[in-house]
DNA sequence: GCTGATCGATACGAAGTCGTACCGATACGC
DNA sequence: GCGTATCGGTACGACTTCGTATCGATCAGC
């Protein structure tokens, strides 16, 4: 055990001795997802990142080595469930308030997703890195709201409709904004889960 | 009325007087749709489409101007419909096979809507291209099995859940592979529609 | 047939990007 | 304090891509 102490500015990999604070870096990885959210994973430059966050290329490229690194590493940074806390007691109303906080917290995070749709291919790193910042995030704090469903009784554990809730959710999430040109707002997602997820459960 | 009869080989744009045949452009538009479900939009080269067609860049850019303009001509080329023909008199029954039908034969063709995702967000061209080729045939032959379905007297015109039935199914179709790692075939799509879109509409 | 435009091939300029190298200046570790 | 490694800044090489230009060969139209 070090004597690396912690009332210093948190530098970043305490073994890598860098100079950086975890808020500086955190200032590259917003400047990151930032760019791609906006024009898309090909179009975000090392670059550009530098100029934006005034450093020098030499610094990212001394912490990551090459620029699908970079971006894995912004990704887990990332790393958070939105709608975890979400517990009424009642599997109606839980899955209303998650498709409402689906809409609203979820408008960067899909466009993200849809931004890297095909650099992951390419990249396993990449695709875990996706995966586990926020697939599986936002696939658990569903997958708890049912569990706590039929764990009161609401559902049967084995109703059909149980395993595509997660997916109608995100799907009409990301394919409202091709298919009718508007973005998937709490208030759309919400009239979606009244009126086709819940009575498919046999709720409401 | 010139006399450019119609036993020739079919030269493309009349006026334009090219000696390019309609097949020969197919080639073209092929391996441009090739080349962006398989690597994606950014990825795509007129090098590359020049090379694997064997005609020169020259050619390319004397037809279509740039290259969004000739990404969009490709898919105005391949606009159609895929499962326009289904109609077994029974609402249920004619989801079920559009189901199938969209899982066997959108497996291009979503990858490609994937693909071009946030391209389109920068040009226009390309977005209405990609409307009129790919989502509105889609989103018309759906539409076309409600309203029969409505006509029939199956389901109320003003059913909840009638809005949502086209996003669901196209929102499943490209959440699979993101959520699960698996591509959306046309058995899950038929389970799903038989566990929570029928359901939802309270048929079966 | 003859004329002229289009074809395929290739070279080219301009722009942009990745990743490396070099440079003082600064701040950390001892 | 002093050495040293990292910082920001910048220049650089290698590479790729778009779109243009050039050039002989070929095919259409008359």
């Amino acid at each position: 055990m070090t004597s690396q102490a912690a009332d210093r500015p948190d530098p970043v990999g305490a073994s890598r001795r860098s100079k950086l604070t975890r808020e500086r870096e955190q200032e590259f990885f917003d400047a990151v997802i930032e760019q791609i959210g906006k024009y898309g994973y090909d179009a975000l430059t090392m670059d550009g990142v530098a100029a934006s966050t005034r450093c020098s290329k030499s610094t990212l490229y001394r912490q990551w080595r090459t620029k699908p690194q970079f971006v894995a590493a912004a990704l887990r940074s990332r790393r958070r469930v939105g709608f975890a806390d979400i517990d009424t007691g009642s599997l109606a109303e839980d899955l209303r308030q998650a498709a409402r906080a689906v809409g609203e917290w979820s408008g960067r995070d899909h466009r993200l997703v849809q931004a890297l749709g095909h650099a992951v291919v390419e990249d396993r790193e990449l695709a875990q890195a996706l995966r586990e910042a926020l697939i599986e995030p936002e696939n658990a704090a569903i997958a708890e709201i049912l569990r706590r469903g039929v764990e009161r009784g609401e559902v049967t554990a084995d109703h059909p409709a149980l395993p595509y809730v997660t997916a109608q959710l995100f799907g009409v999430l990301r394919v409202r904004p091709i298919m009718e040109g508007r973005d998937a707002d709490p208030d759309y997602l919400q009239r979606f889960v009244e009126a086709a997820v819940l009575p498919a459960l046999g709720l409401d």
